[in-house]
RNA sequence: GCCGAGGUGGCGGAAUUGGUAGACGCAGUGGAUUCAAAAUCCACCGCUGGUAACAGCGUGGGGGUUCAAGUCCCCCCCUCGGCACCA
């Protein structure tokens, strides 16, 4: 065995072994449990990042922690190899997306391994592949079957220069970012499938996935949005047309003092024929953005249309305003606004001089409505035959009158809306819908399925190369001419299914092998980051129900537990330039100064000595220059230390910052690993004896405290950090004891064994390195995980913290079966613990056993 | 704006159920080894005062509950993530 720790040569040796062995290649095994372990599949934009080595590092240390405890794990790793960032490089390089893509895919398909990660390689995806998107058609035709697909006019992002739809991160402040035009708002007809059919139970089902994160839950919760309320159908004065709202609160109608419009809204447009004022009102928000960060942040703007409203209890005429907060793509594109009791309604009705009414008085009589609306419940007010009834009250009587009269009715509202799914882009799936000539449409024949994307295509940067191709689209359709659909899907479409596809990413004659998908699924641990939290898994949740109820799965959700990685931040230094921008500054050339306590006071650059200034941490980013390349460390320190830095650094969930020393210290740390084992096999390895000291007991003592600590770690806490933590605090017991005796080398070999074990997971080249140096023969990847040994954890000895007044006084080392009587007796005698009590009356005693005796003084 | 998360030494973090705040690592300081350096090893290392023993203070800020609060409750400040066409 080698004396020194040489990363590059094992771990190359240690992968090809893998290799050879088909060590993660896993089929379904009916008698063994099986575990499903998934980390999100990366965006193949050229190289791996550190945040995706963080996601596939954390995967690989659930995945093989799990085989140690003997299950049949399956880890699939593959692309999401559809989305625009193919397109923009394609236009960038002359190339096109597809050819970009598979370089990429291969280039990062080597990252991964030579990172150690074990995948089932042989069950590998790219969503662009005709024999993945194919069973996407297909899945979309029957969902079109089913009545659960349908299309409508939806806005979209238009770049009038252009001629174009642009993608919100292709809005550059109004304008789009090619040709620098304002953009504006664009009805056009898309497909749309029907998630809010399924609201329901995408929400309750919430309830039974223990193993999420409850801010997940919460975020889905919220998104789902679901409300009681009531629809309300408003007469309009010297118009036949009526206006339907939504509200939450029906309490509040005698309260509402005018209507809003959306732009878009029927009523809005034809108010708009004769009034010149209106029409370039409703033209000026053409212009403005639609996400609702936008809405909700941008100046509340509004004009009256002169058209009223009648209030359905009073009979009151009411203005109908447009405004540009209301949206058409939520609800009816209509609301009834409440000053009084809205906060945005306020808002818009303080700034236009409009009347604010108190109808609610707040059970806790507080509220000023020259300060703002009162939003709680409380005791209905100025509203006629209502007065004096609660809210709540009022909520249910004044519904249960608008439904007698056939204008109202309770409603069960949600705040998500159907799911778009067309996208006017090349670089996708291709919408598998056929427009006929008598402008209905219909779905490709399953015969006829894959519609396919062609490959070698040349892109202007403007049109999709299957919407600018006139021949494409060209297909008949029962003998009748016909065109094909030329939008793309959402790439959501493609992750929302990938998992179950691994299970059977080779049948070619369906979509899924339901036998194999039901034995893998669901997936038992799935690890992704944090940004997904809302709609890539409530889509897959989506899609994995109506997987279900095609009879394609039998489980009603996708993902049994879930951990979501926190991002990974570095450094970040600039200079300012001439023009008054920032030179970003890569913290790999950058040298720091620090006072004599080790704070950095400053930074200079590395060529030329010159100071710069440091930005602090951000996310790694290319705008702020602060990426550090996974390659270019794995080169450096091997896979190992990287994986071991990253699980080290922080728990998961948290963000995670990259620290060169930091990432030297793991290296130092697995030196020391190494220097053990050898130490230990020159000392003569592996012994055995029956006389154990006090010494060797307390080492027992020690690594069995920490098997069990690193077990639960690492199984239910999944925190890595702290799991590895202890396994350095044994390392550093370890180090300290003699292997000259029978005995030394038994407790030391006991350890040395347990302690490569629990660090297989996290660092596994140098462990299966060390195990074999060992003699072991069979692979450590399916060694047993240690076991604790109760025994050897009992202790006669137990360390008590004496308080006065909450105050640590005293730390008393009494016998492990000590009683209350006799922890308090020792308590009391103690010097120190008297030097407080002495002159003072005990008030209080309070014994929490085994750990802390307070006295309570005055 | 709305929803969600976070704020603890010079830094990353630990404290899992209300019970010793700062485990482990990094940085720093002193020493050993070396011709020298790197590497390695040993020791110290929250802040303030004190030669020291020791004392006081200390988990973003303010208030509260409790024998005891980083942890529970109320109010506030700051940073980050998501907000439906980036993935």
């Amino acid at each position: 065995m080698q004396e020194q720790y040489n990363p590059s040569a094992i771990e190359q040796a240690i992968q090809q072994r893998w290799e050879e062995q088909k060590t993660f290649e896993v089929t379904e095994q009916p008698g063994k449990e099986k575990f499903y372990c998934l980390s999100m599949f990366p965006y193949p934009s050229g190289k791996l990042h550190m945040g995706h080595v963080r996601n596939y590092t954390l995967g690989d240390v659930v995945s093989r922690h799990q085989r140690m405890q003997g299950k049949n794990v399956l880890q699939p790793m593959g692309w999401d190899a559809f989305g625009l960032p193919a397109e923009n490089a394609a236009i960038q390089n002359k190339t096109a997306p597809a050819k970009w893509t598979y370089q990429n895919i291969d280039y990062m398909r080597e990252q991964l391994k030579s990172l150690g990660f074990g995948y089932d390689w042989t069950r590998e995806i790219a969503t662009c592949s005709p024999d993945y998107y194919r069973w996407e058609q297909w899945f979309f035709t029957k969902l079109y079957e089913k009545g659960l697909v349908y299309k409508k006019n939806a806005t979209v992002n238009w770049d009038p220069v252009d001629q174009t739809v642009l993608a919100n991160e292709q809005v550059i402040d109004g304008r789009g970012w090619r040709s620098g035009a304002k953009v504006e708002q664009k009805e056009i007809p898309q497909w749309f499938i029907k998630i809010t059919e399924y609201a329901d139970e995408l929400l309750d089902d919430l309830d039974q996935l223990d193993g999420w994160p409850e801010q997940v839950k919460a975020m889905q919760r919220n998104w789902i949005g679901r409300s009681e309320g009531v629809q309300i159908e408003f007469e309009v004065a010297d118009h036949k047309d009526k206006l339907s709202v939504y509200t939450t609160r029906p309490d509040t109608l005698y309260g509402v003092t005018y209507m809003g419009l959306a732009a878009q809204h029927p009523l809005a447009r034809q108010a708009a024929k004769n009034n010149p004022e209106l029409a370039e009102f409703i033209e000026q928000c053409k212009n403005s953005k639609v996400a609702e960060a936008d809405i909700a942040t941008m100046e509340k703007l509004g004009i009256d249309t002169g058209l009223k409203a009648i209030h359905p209890l009073t009979g009151e005429p009411i203005p109908i305003w447009v405004a540009n907060f209301v949206l058409m793509d939520y609800g009816s594109g209509a609301v009834m606004s409440v000053p009084g009791h809205d906060q945005r309604d306020w808002e818009f009705a303080s700034k236009y001089k409009l009347p604010i009414i108190q109808v609610i008085e707040p059970f806790n009589g507080e509220g000023d409505l020259q300060q703002g609306a009162i939003t709680e419940k409380g005791k209905v007010i100025n509203s006629g035959q209502y007065n004096g009834m609660t809210s709540q009250q009022a909520f249910d009587q004044i519904a249960e009158v608008l439904r007698s009269r056939g204008i109202g009715e309770k409603t069960v509202n949600y705040r998500l809306r159907d799911w778009g799914v067309s996208r006017q882009r090349y670089w996708g799936t291709p919408i598998p819908m056929l427009n006929l000539e008598n402008g209905e449409s219909a779905p490709v024949p399953a015969d006829q399925l894959p519609v396919q994307l062609p490959e070698d295509v040349v892109m202007d940067g403007v049109t999709s190369p299957i919407k600018a191709d006139p021949e494409w689209r060209k297909t008949t359709y029962q003998g009748q001419p016909a065109e094909h659909e030329t939008d793309t899907f959402d790439t959501f479409m493609e992750s929302s299914w990938y998992y179950a596809r691994y299970c059977s990413a080779q049948t070619d004659d369906a979509m899924l092998d339901p036998e194999k998908a039901n034995y893998w699924l669901p997936v038992d641990q799935y690890i992704g980051g944090i940004e997904h939290a809302i709609l890539h898994l409530l889509y897959a949740r989506f899609f994995h129900k109506l997987l279900r109820d095609t009879g394609l799965v039998e489980s009603d959700e996708p993902f049994k537990r879930l951990l979501c990685q926190g991002m990974v931040l570095a450094d970040s230094y600039y200079r300012d330039t001439e023009n008054g921008g920032k030179q970003w500054i890569s913290p790999l050339d950058v040298d720091l100064q620090r006072d004599d306590k080790g704070a950095v006071v400053a930074a200079n650059h590395k060529q030329d000595g010159q100071p710069v200034q440091i930005a602090g941490m951000s996310k790694m980013s290319k705008s702020k220059n602060n990426g550090i390349d996974p390659q270019t460390m794995v080169e450096r320190y091997g896979a190992d230390t990287v994986r071991l830095f990253m699980m080290f650094a922080a728990p998961p969930e948290m963000t995670l910052e990259w620290s060169d020393s930091g990432v030297e210290g793991a290296q130092r740390f697995l030196r020391r690993v190494w220097k053990l084992t050898y130490d230990f096999i020159e000392a003569g390895g592996y012994a055995d004896s029956q006389e154990l000291s006090k010494s060797h007991k307390e080492i027992r003592r020690e690594l069995h405290k920490t098997i069990a600590k690193v077990s639960d770690d690492m199984g239910r806490r999944q925190h890595f950090n702290t799991a590895i933590a202890a396994i350095m605090e044994l390392l550093n017991h370890l180090q300290k004891a003699p292997m000259e005796s029978a005995a030394d080398r038994q407790v030391i070999g006991e350890s040395i064994d347990a302690m490569i074990k629990m660090l297989a997971p996290i660092t596994p080249h140098i462990c299966e390195q060390l195990w074999q140096q060992l003699g072991h023969q069979q692979e450590l990847a399916f060694a047993d995980w240690p076991e604790v040994d109760d025994s050897a954890l009992i202790e006669d000895e137990k360390l008590i913290v004496v308080q006065v007044n909450g105050k640590v006084r005293a730390k008393l080392t009494v016998a492990a079966d000590a009683n209350a009587e006799q922890v308090e007796e020792q308590a009391l005698n103690d010097e120190a613990v008297q030097k407080y009590t002495s002159d003072k009356t005990i008030r209080k005693k309070i014994y929490v056993p085994g750990k802390i005796f307070n006295i309570v003084v005055s």
